[in-house]
DNA sequence: TAAGCATTTAGCTTATTAGTTAAATAAGCA
DNA sequence: TGCTTATTTAACTAATAAGCTAAATGCTTA
């Protein structure tokens, strides 16, 4: 969860996402569409691929990436809903403050 | 959007807005459930804030802070629906339901 | 007014991150 | 083999982020 979270604070690492959204493409490729040295795209892909949210393949001398939905839509959805409704630990210890702060106000 | 997933990215500022989630706390509040300084703590409500993350009501000399729900259930969702057109749990739903008419329709 | 508490700002230090260029690895082909 | 292309690793620099302590701000209350 910190890498995937950690791994979306970029800019480019999102947009990486986004351009991989409907196809595979290989880094360079990918490297075509930044302003940006192939060794910085080479360590975004690499940071992407840490977290869990594409996947490399490798064909003759290209490296193909894909995206990998699961770890990205479980982790997003996941946190909002821990934060927004639905109970999870955190938020069991929330409605607990909730509870002694009213019965304070009472008083 | 860059200023939301930038505050999404730390740990500590996740945690906030789950303690959040279900209550206002005051900056004191939030501080005690964190092994940090307060001024460490205090900077990272002003980041979560300038995220319009979380608002802050000023009621005598506490500060209290709640959650903002809107912009994180719109960046995250906003976000996984772009790279993830149709959201991986709910297809995966989708797909065990195929699966299980599927079998339904062989007895 | 003075003292005390809650919170934030200032100034500083250290760790991490993002980028660069140059070199290494590995595959394809004459 | 030797040359070219695709990609990554290494080594370095500069900018950013996260934490600390000390001080400032602002409210409350004696």
């Amino acid at each position: 969860m910190q890498k995937v979270f950690q791994a979306l604070s970029s800019q480019p690492r999102r947009k990486i996402l986004a351009y991989l959204s409907a196809t595979s493409l290989t880094a360079g490729e990918i490297a075509a569409y930044f302003d940006m040295s192939k060794p910085a795209l080479s360590k975004h892909l690499g940071i992407l691929e840490n977290a869990g949210l594409i996947g490399r393949e490798k064909k003759g001398q290209f490296v193909h990436y894909s995206l990998i939905p699961d770890n990205l839509t479980n982790t997003l959805t996941g946190f909002a809903q821990e934060v927004c409704p639905v109970t999870r630990p955190i938020r069991k210890d929330s409605e607990k403050i909730a509870e002694d702060n009213a019965e304070d106000n009472k008083k």
